[in-house]
DNA sequence: CGGTATATTGAAGTCGGTCAAACCCGGTGG
DNA sequence: CCACCGGGTTTGACCGACTTCAATATACCG
């Protein structure tokens, strides 16, 4: 099932980030022995390494035993059940820098599938090793909090019940902070690697009305569309919509001069 | 702010659950001191202590200092937020048994506020005794992820773009479940403790809506509603709508035996 | 080039929200 | 004991946002 490619050139990596912007960059074997850091205050358990997979293919599977951990490199996973009814629910996006895998701590098999909406690259971090850690460094089990809490605050977020505009509006703000934290895209720039139908799954709206939404967007001058790729013109018209949803910060309207 | 009362006397205890049945009996004081468990297995930490909240006292505020994680002894407890315009959005419901105060895990400061919608009594956890008798424990630490995830999930559920219809029966059902796991209630009855405003505030639907779905039921004869305590008379029929919300267990149908 | 999947646009329908009025029930005071 | 409040709740009528269905347009890929 899980497409994984051994070479990692034969892919085309559209965002790749640099393990110095990783958000478990010094967690990672590769990235520490690159910059000879060699004191063991962290034991280092991360595995810095590029299983690449395709579009389409799975990282993991909703029932898989949980044992790895991942850190995206480069392109943009997303993870979702499926419901009684065959209905997806693609639970949320995960960019170059970002983890996954957290939803399996409870419970010890993942919950969801994580899967590739692009080529994507992806690092491992065994359980087993991290748990460890963590019993040796107890700051380590505050760092994975927080890493767990971006995603709930994402999900309650996402679970107001706010107007397209509003989730859509919050939506491509809090993607463009996130790949600008990850150094990956330019001020004012967002590329959707993923297709129209999951953002509009991941917002809880029909693939039409997001569509729709984005045109109005357009019209009003708030946004420029081409495909996977948009430019963001009115940050602050944006912000004010998005506002409300709450995981937005005000910064972002400010960024514009970086 | 806080309401409270310090003789519990003066209180009236709808629905106090027994230490025996409680989530975290095992770490009580006072509850293995009566059935005399004396080994060490487990630090003792929690406190067997109930400060009596009544009707719309806090148990604490959003930004309070995290401290003490809290247990539903009688009553029952909700936990909100309060966004940027000033609506406040219901995030859960804590009834005997259930533990609250987890979200503050992540930022060292409660992010909602935990305010009691019927006379309530907790008991109090010191985060600072727990977190201790975690290190030495490990196992606990499971468990504590695995309360958490309690929220998570029905969060995560409610978050679906469900009907009013599908939501309600999950949210009976679900509160029907908790009920009887907790030894409180009897076989196809329900208690709602809370005002129908915060039902249909948690359910993100309108008040006028929430009642409507609940007439609709009445009137098909899933159930009859009186107030705040209601029965359950068609639970195939309730499971059915509920099903793909997915925090429902079809085993609670078969129940009406019991 | 075609052929397929994805995106967009339009028209009609539906669910839930909003506004307003009636109702019910516990509490208060005559 | 009963009249009178006042909140929460219920019910009805209307409206608007989003969905659905259908058609068209555009991109992608051999």
């Amino acid at each position: 099932m899980m497409k994984s490619i051994k070479n990692p050139e034969s892919q085309p990596k559209c965002n790749v980030i640099g393990c110095e912007n990783c958000g478990v960059g010094d967690l990672c074997a590769r990235y520490r022995a690159e910059t000879h850091q060699t004191d063991n205050q962290v034991e280092v358990v991360l595995q810095h390494y590029h299983p690449v997979t395709e579009t389409g293919g799975h990282i993991y599977w909703a029932g898989d035993k949980f044992e790895q951990l991942y850190a995206v490199r480069s392109g943009c996973v997303k993870t979702y059940t499926v419901d009684a009814e065959g209905n997806e629910r693609i639970r949320g996006f995960y960019l170059p820098g970002d983890m996954l895998g957290f939803d399996a701590l409870y419970s010890d098999e993942y919950t969801s599938s994580a899967c590739a909406v692009a080529p994507t690259e992806v690092c491992s971090i065994s359980y087993a090793q991290l748990s460890k850690a963590v019993a040796s460094q107890p700051h380590l089990q505050q760092r994975l909090l927080r890493l767990m809490s971006k995603d709930l605050a994402t999900a309650m977020a996402l679970a107001g019940d706010y107007t397209a505009e509003q989730r859509m509006a919050a939506f491509l703000l809090h993607l463009y902070e996130r790949e600008l934290q990850g150094h990956i895209g330019d001020a004012g720039h967002v590329s959707l690697l993923m297709p129209r139908r999951d953002i509009a799954n991941f917002l809880r709206l029909a693939p039409e009305t997001a569509s729709r939404v984005l045109s109005r967007f357009q019209k009003q001058g708030l946004i420029r569309s081409s495909q996977r790729s948009l430019e963001l013109l009115n940050l602050t018209a944006l912000w004010q919509l998005a506002q409300s949803v709450g995981i937005v910060s005000e910064q972002i309207v400010r960024i514009k001069a970086a």
